[in-house]
This record gives structure tokens, sequence and C-alpha cells, in this order.
RNA sequence: GGGCGAGUGGCGGAAUAGGUAGACGCGCAGGAUUCAGGUUCCUGUGUCCGAAAGGAUGUGGGGGUUCAAGUCCCCCCUCGCCCA
């Protein structure tokens, strides 16, 4: 996975930012921090001859615009261009070279009927396992016409009827739409994705409660790319946590579902631990699992234990007193670790498949009827929650995989918890199967195989990703191209009737419900649109009454598919023409992913978005539309700006601009005040504005600023105080290089002294190498220090010298950096001069500075000439620190070449002077002769 | 509980194939210029002892490896993010 480097790309870059959300409030200073860098780096490579794509848009759809425009009483889209246009003037005065023409919303109908246009290509298309890719929907309707493919009940295909083929279909597409449970949250009045709801059950927006319902919704069968989004990951150049979270996500996990038959029903598993099969020493089921009724015993067999039958009367009296209790507690609780385990027995037994023993089944809550099979195959010894109810319930533990830390391999009767670890199998052989001597891994493979060919099992890979809910009953979204017929099939509309534009509404509201009414549904404000709802249209069979989807997109849908549009923004006929992708994206090797090359944004994006364009780049990669299989070849997370707010003594926060710090606290007017740490934003009154950072200083110090307070990718806080030092560099440059009465130049054709000229190679070498690695902030302490070196010359200026310092300048402070370059005498923009080169000859210094150590300790420095060989420098260092050796002989002496002098002496010399002795000693040593001056 | 990441001056942060810790900036102190002011300039500024020279000490805490550790190894503490 190379790093993208300019020289990799032909000649050509693609950069990009998040593109934000225009709100209400306009933009602080943290939001730009991405955008000036992507554009010190665009401007970078520009100079470097590098052809160079930077966009920004606005993803101007979803829930926030809609209730900015419910609470002022304006149309969304009123507010959304406003909002826009604020952004736009609010960005244009930080001169970032955004290409204006390319500057897309996805609010546009120009914009969005591609969106929709997508939706039909998703629709129109099913994924084929076999070929791990996915095909035109008009494939599977040939290959089941052929009888290539059979239907579901394997009559002919020209035997179904139209809705029963449209069902068939509807089945495969990656588009579909299905009768799923669903996160309904009434304050909202719209349902939520999983990923919009927060792990205690509530909207990760507004914070209302969630309710789970069975609704009719439009899903995206992102579950059939979960292998390639998984595995595609490996081409990528993203921060390894981002990967981590979305393999994470994806949740993909290898194992086995095993059937144990127990009476006349089997119960099937899932397990990822198949290896451990000799060690199932009882089964359990979850409360809710539908066999728990048919498996419940007539009465307690033999004289179980007392823990077992938690003393009831019968196993039926037992078990439904147990899910009274169970069903009182939330999934969440029921999983917690540090809870008491609690089971009952069900008076039933099940056989183990490859011993053949009969094993007690049990029904506990801490396995969930949601997932896997909601039974599991209990292994105590090598399953912890499994183990702390073996030992509550005096259930069998019975190792068959070896610890390897010490323990009893083969008595876990002493125990204090589960063995997780890989070892060497144990206690595994039976008259079916023997895997004793195996390690972990071939364990797995051989139990597997062997449940197969026993037809009792077989392999299962399970993930945790779902499919992606992509219906909202929400107004400020993309519309569906979908229509019902009386029938209530749904049919896609064709590319001829896109877009399909929003109607406009005097109501778009959605209907809310109390926030705790876990008995309403969703009403989508679209329904009201009855005009625009009920159509006549000729799909085709003549004019026919149809009534149009009225959910609307989620926000998301715009954001899968943004950066190829910024491409090709005014196409009319391609939602990308397909030549400017493989230019601008295309796979530049046979191992390259293709994509955006350098995609920069805030982490907080780690899943959804990035998994979710992902999906969408691979489907229309499939469907032959895009070159590149990856829409972002490289990922980098910027840390966020964040600041300090403040709260009275009542806790009010107080605007924190009037804050001053004073006697060791910090006080508002009069009044004592706390400090916190925090978002910048309106409600802890701690915002501060581009505007005003310009107004007071200009947009080349805000830039600077910004770049240099730390690495990019980490958060910090800001502080308006510390600006003022970017400003006072630029003045600094102004004045070296002009002067500062006339504005004319200060400079002279004479080439610089050898000094000079070395500071400015060095300079310019880690530059490069600085801003090439995105390392703005120690890039910019670089030309600081240069400047203050031709600040402290005694010579005048070079002009070689000033031109290299103001181009290097430029990509950080585009403005002053032009001014003075025209000063200089140019006639035409530095935005194309080459930025300087490092002549590495140019870098040899004369003489060389060693460091020289005694017994690890610093005590003289020398100055050599670098040609020196070893021992010159030994014989150097050595008699700088003679007195540090005085009477001690020398152990050793590392020369490390044109870095240190490590000299080691021996005995107990060594340790000069202790505590108690230290005044003695010391006033001896002020009698001695220092080191020769020359010598430091 | 698991995974990942991070702890360096008053503050933001430099420095890791191990090699002079604190680059650069803010703040602070002293001085200059100015009628005055600072969005000006110069000098100093980790801590402790010392008038200075110089010395001791110092990168969350404790051990270890090494001529040499912010950097590598072990244990612990704190914080952040993700997942349970």
């Amino acid at each position: 996975m190379p790093r993208t480097t300019p020289a990799d790309g032909a000649g050509k870059f693609f950069l990009m930012d998040m593109f934000p959300y225009p709100s209400d409030a306009g933009l602080h200073v943290g939001h730009p921090l991405g955008y000036i860098a992507t554009d010190v780096y665009g401007r970078f490579l520009r100079m470097c001859g590098v052809r160079v794509l930077h966009t920004l848009g606005y993803d101007a759809f979803g829930l926030p615009a809609e209730q900015y425009a419910i609470q002022t009483g304006t149309h969304p889209r009123a507010t959304t261009e406003a909002n826009i246009d604020r952004y736009r003037s609010q960005i244009a005065r930080l001169g970032l070279a955004h290409d204006p023409t390319r500057s897309v919303a996805t609010t546009d109908e120009a914009f969005y009927r591609w969106t929709q246009w997508i939706f039909l290509q998703i629709h129109g298309a099913w994924y084929d396992e076999a070929q791990r890719r996915a095909r035109p929907i008009a494939e599977l309707v040939s290959a089941l016409e052929s009888g290539e493919l059979p239907t579901p009940d394997g009559r002919p295909w020209s035997e179904l009827s139209v809705g029963e083929q449209a069902e068939v279909l509807d089945a495969r597409r990656l588009a579909y739409r299905a009768e799923v449970p669903v996160n309904w949250c009434p304050g909202l009045g719209t349902v939520l994705a999983n990923e919009e709801v927060t792990a205690d059950g509530r909207s990760e927006r507004g914070n209302f409660p969630v309710f789970r319902r069975e609704l009719t919704q439009w899903m995206m069968r992102i579950t059939a790319y979960a292998d390639r989004l998984l595995d595609d990951l490996e081409d990528l150049d993203w921060p390894a946590s981002v990967k981590a979270m979305q393999r994470n996500w994806i949740g993909r996990s290898e194992g086995a579902s095993i059937r144990f038959a127990a009476g006349d029903v089997e119960i099937e598993v899932f397990t990822t631990r198949p290896d451990t099969l000799f060690g199932a020493t009882y089964l359990v089921l979850a409360p809710e699992h539908p066999l728990v009724d048919t498996l419940v015993a007539e009465s307690w067999e033999g004289d179980p234990p007392s823990a077992w039958t938690t003393g009831a009367a019968s196993p039926a009296e037992a078990v439904a007193a147990y899910r009274a209790r169970a069903s009182a507690l939330s999934e969440r609780d029921r999983q917690a670790e540090a809870r008491a385990r609690t089971g009952v027995w069900t008076g039933a037994r099940a056989t183990n498949p490859v011993t053949g023993e009969p094993i007690p089944i049990f029904v506990a809550d801490y396995v969930l009827a949601g997932y896997g099979t909601g039974a599991i195959m209990a292994v105590p010894a090598h399953d912890q929650r499994d183990f702390e109810l073996a030992r509550v319930l005096g259930l069998e533990v019975r190792p068959v995989v070896a610890p390897a830390d010490g323990r009893d391999p083969l008595d876990a009767s002493q125990w204090a918890d589960a063995y997780v670890g890989d070892g060497e199998l144990v206690n595994s052989t039976s008259e079916a199967l023997g895997i004793d001597g195996m390690g972990v891994a071939e364990a797995k493979r051989a139990v597997t195989a062997w449940i197969e060919d026993a037809g009792v099992g077989r392999r299962t890979v399970t993930y945790k990703l779902r499919d992606w809910l992509f219906s909202r009953q929400r107004y400020w979204g993309e519309p569906f191209p979908i229509v019902y017929d009386s029938d209530g099939i749904a049919h896609a509309l064709p590319e001829s009737m896109l877009p399909v534009t929003l109607p406009d509404l005097d109501d778009y509201r959605p209907v809310t419900a109390d926030p705790a009414d876990a008995a309403s549904g969703p009403e989508a404000p679209l329904a009201r649109a009855t005009e625009w709802v009920e159509v006549t249209l000729d799909l085709g069979g003549g004019p026919q009454r149809y009534r149009r989807e009225t959910d609307t997109m989620p926000q998301w849908a715009g954001s899968c598919w943004y950066e190829l549009r910024y491409l090709d923004p005014d196409d009319d006929s391609h939602f990308v023409d397909p030549e400017l992708e493989r230019f601008w994206m295309g796979p530049r090797s046979p191992a390259d992913s293709g994509g955006v090359d350098l995609y920069v944004g805030g982490v907080e994006h780690a899943v959804l978005h990035l998994l979710y364009s992902r999906f969408w780049h691979k489907v229309l990669f499939d469907l032959g539309h895009l070159s590149s299989r990856e829409p972002f070849r490289r990922l980098y997370n910027q840390g966020y700006i964040q600041a300090y707010a403040y709260t009275d003594r009542r806790g009010v926060y107080v605007p924190a601009a009037e804050v001053t710090e004073r006697d060791g606290g910090f006080w508002y007017g009069d009044e004592p005040v706390e400090r916190h740490y925090g978002k910048m934003g309106k409600s802890l009154k701690n915002g501060v504005t581009p505007d005003e950072m310009c107004d007071l200083y200009g947009a080349d110090t805000l830039r600077l600023y910004e770049m240099s307070m730390g690495p990019l990718d980490v958060s910090r806080p800001w502080d308006t105080r510390a600006v003022v030092g970017s400003l006072r560099f630029l003045q600094r440059v102004w004045r070296n290089v002009l002067d500062e009465d006339s504005g004319e130049p200060r400079v002279v054709d004479d080439p610089p002294d050898a000094e000079t000229e070395r500071a400015l190679h060095a300079t310019v070498a880690v530059v490069r190498a600085e801003v090439e690695g995105l390392r703005f902030n120690t890039a910019i302490a670089k030309l600081i220090e240069l400047n203050n070196h031709l600040t402290s010359s005694e010579r005048p200026l070079s002009r070689s010298v000033a031109e290299a310092l103001v181009l290097m300048l430029a990509p950080f402070a585009p403005h002053a950096a032009e001014e003075m370059w025209h000063r200089l005498g140019h006639d035409t923009s530095l935005a194309y001069e080459a930025f300087p080169t490092s002549d590495p000859s140019k870098l040899v210094s004369s003489a060389v500075t060693y460091p020289v150590q005694v017994d690890g300790r610093l005590r003289a420095t020398i100055s050599v000439p670098s040609d020196a060989g070893e021992a010159t420098v030994r014989e150097a260092a050595l008699a700088a620190v003679e007195r540090w050796l005085a009477g001690r002989s020398i152990d050793k002496v590392v020369v490390v070449p044109g870095r240190i002098v490590s000299v080691v002496g021996s005995g107990q010399a060594a340790e000069p002077d202790r505590a108690g002795e230290r005044g003695a000693a010391g006033n001896e040593r002020r009698s001695e002769p220092l080191p020769p001056a020359d010598s430091r």
C-alpha cells in the first residue's frame, strides 16, 4: 500500500475535503482547519508542477436543515441556500483555492437527479455470489427465464404471475423493500438507522427514546459486499484506527452452526469455537427461543440439584418464572459482564453429536434470541460466561484445550476462570473423530469438516453488519424515483423521468408524536402533497394511476458519491464522464484501488459515511460505470480545534472572549469563573469566527497560525492571544524583503554568504519533506528560523534568498507572498513558480560539532574539521574533558561519526562527590583550571 | 472488560534506525524606541543551588537493558477514542 506521492500520479492529484453541512451558525475557526491544510498542500503541489483538482461542495439535505427551517418558519431551501452563501463568503476570505466551478450542493436538482439515477442503478442490480459482483437485474431475469437459475419454488419463470416475478426479483435486488424491525423515534417523527441509535436506545440526534417496530422500508443490501468491504481495506492508505473501526463494524466471524438432537427436535447452535465441541457439556437457549416450549419436560427427571430447578415443582413452572424475570431486563443488562449468571434447567437433554453423550439443556438470559441462532453450545472450560454459569449450577467443566499458562491442563476443578487462549487439543477423541494434539486453528477446520461430512452442521460466516435502512419519513431529502401501482408493486421510474423533484409544501413538518409514545407510527410529510403523490404515468403499458413513494433518502445518500460529481459537475448526460473518472481517479497500477488521492476530514465519519460511499462506489464499479474500485485512496483525519469555555457561579456560560486571567484564576469582570474545555460554538459562548480573525490579523495570519499550532491530526485548544505570533513573523519577513516605508525591495544581487546559503538549502530540504508529510507546523518553524537568521545577519539580503523564502511561504500565506513577489519585480503570479529545491552539496559544512559525554553526562562540545578522522575526533574529545577524567583510566571511548563522543572512565572517582561532602568537593573543583574556551 | 492512541516547561508543541531534551510560537521578565500605546525591536526564560562561573536535577510513577533512553523491555497510574 504505497503512499501516494505527486510523482505517482503522472503529475495529477485529486485533493478533497469532507464537505460541510452548512449550518445556520456559520463557520468558526475550527471548521477550516482541514481546508487550509489541503489548500497549503494543493498550492505546494502546484508549485511542484502537479495538476491539482481541489474542490468543496455542500452536504445540504438532512435533518438539521429541516429542523432549522421549522424553527425559523422558512422553507428549507431558502435557509439552506442562505447558509451556503454565508459559508462561501467566509471560505472565500481565507484564500482557499477550491475550484468554484465545481462547487456542488447535494440539494441541487442537477445533483440529486444523479443521486436518484444511482439509486436506480442499485435497484436495478443484484449480487451474484458466484462472481462476487453486482450485475444488472436484466441478467437475472434472463437466467431465470432460461432456467439457468431456478425460481424459489422450482416452477418455470413464465408460470409466475407478474406480482410473483416482482417478488422474486425484489428478493435479490441491492435496493429492496422489506418488512424489517426498525428504530422508530416518535420524538423525531422518523425511523433511524441502527448507527443513528445510541447504545442506550436513544436517538443520536436529539436524544429521544427509540422503539423497535416492524415496518416496510427501503433497504440497501450492503451485507452482500461485507467481504469485499473488509478485504479491500488492505489496499487503502488509511489510518489504521479507521480501518480497525470498519473491520469491527463489519464484524465478520467465522464459525459453524451445529445441530444437536433433542428428542424429536434439533437445536441449531452457532459457535465460533467448533474446535471445542468435545467440551460442550450443556446447551443454553435464550428465554425467547421458540423451541423452549417444545423442549420443556413434563417433570423433573431424577433428582436434579436445586440450583437447576430453582425450587420449582416442574420444568414448565421454573422456565415460566425465569422468562418473566428475563423479560424485565434490557439486552444491555442481560449481557453485562459483572452480573451473576443465572439459568434454569428445561428438564430436557440433547446429544452431543461428536461424543454421543447426553447433555442437559438450560435456559439462560445471557444468550440473546437476536444473536446467531439464539442457542449456544456451552463450553465452560473455554468461554468465560459459560464457565461462570457452570460454577453457579455445578456443571461439568471439561478442558479440551490444554492451557499454556501453567494451570492443570486436564482438571479444571481449581481453575479461576475459563481458558480462551490457544493450546493443544486434549480430551477430544471419540469413535467419530479424534483431534487430540491439534492446535486450535487446525481443530476448527477438522471439526467443521467433520460436521459437514456427518451432516450435522456447516461452516458459517456471520457479520455484525446489517443491511442499510434507507428510508426516512422526512421532507428535506432526495425523493425516491419509485412509484407504486394499484397492486402495491413498486416500479422504478425510467431515467427520462428524472429528476423527481421535491414538491413545495405548506407544511413540511414531520409528524412527531409524544417522544415516549411507542404505539405511534411514522407518517411522511410528502404524503400530504396529494397532487404530487397521485400521478398518471406511462411506464410502458399505457397511462396508469400510480402513487409515489413518500419517504425520502437519508442524508448519507449525497455524500456517497459527491467526489465523482466534482469531476464533471455540469454533465447532463452522465453522472460522471468515464474518461474524466479514469483520468483523475483511475488505478495507477494493477494493485491500485484508484480513488481520490487525498481525502481529509474528521474521524467521526470513520464508519458510516466512509462505509456507505465505499459500498456505492463498488456497485457502480461492478456495473461498469467506474474504473476505480474504491472512492478514497488515501484518507487523513485532521484533529479538532477546541476551546475553553467559562461558567459563572450559577453554572451559566459567560462569553469566553471577555474572560481574563489573573491571580492564578479566571475572571469575568469581578466574578470568578470556572474553566472548561470543549467544542467551539454558540452554546458554550466560546466561538471565534474566521471573519473576526481576518478583520484583526488578515487571512494569511489565520492560515499560518492554524497550520503552526500543532500536528494536523491532533486536537488542540484555540488561543486567540497566540495568533499575533504568526502576524509578527509575516511582518518580519516583509521587513527583511522590503523597505517598510517605501515598499521597495531591500535585496541585492550579490550571492549570499556561505552560512546563509547553507541555512537556505537546509531549510528548503526540511520544508519540502515536512510539507510532503503534511507536517506543516514544523515546516513553518523552519521558515521562521531561516527568517530569524536573515534578520540577525549583518549582510544585506540576497535576492536569491529572498525569493526562495517568499516562494516557500506562498502556500501558507499566499496573499502576502504574492504581494512581495510582485514588489520584487515579477509580473506574473507565483502560484505556478517552481518550489525551491535543495542542493545537497550546499549543505556540507567545513566543521562539525560533537557533544562529548563522560559517564553519560554532557561535559563539553568540540568542533573539528568535517573531514577529521575518528582518531582526531577522539583526541580532541579527550582533551576537552580532561578535567573530568583526572586521575582515572579510560575504559572505553565511543565515537559515533557526525553525532557524539561518549567516554567511560573507570574507578570510584567517576562519582565526584556525594551529598555529605558536597561542600568540600565543590570548593576543590573551583580551584581547578577551566578548560580552554575554544573547546566549548 | 477488550482494542487502539496519548502523557515532555506557565501554555501550544519540537526532538524516536537510541546520540547535546525543550526547536518554533505564546506568555512572562528586563531593556530599547515612543508624548503615549503595542499588532514595534533587542535580550533572557525547564526546575533547584549560585552574584557569576558552574553544578545538580529533569520527558506521568517504579524497575530494567545500554557507553548513551522522551525514544527499547517489564510493572503501575491517568486521560482520550472505538468496541462490549
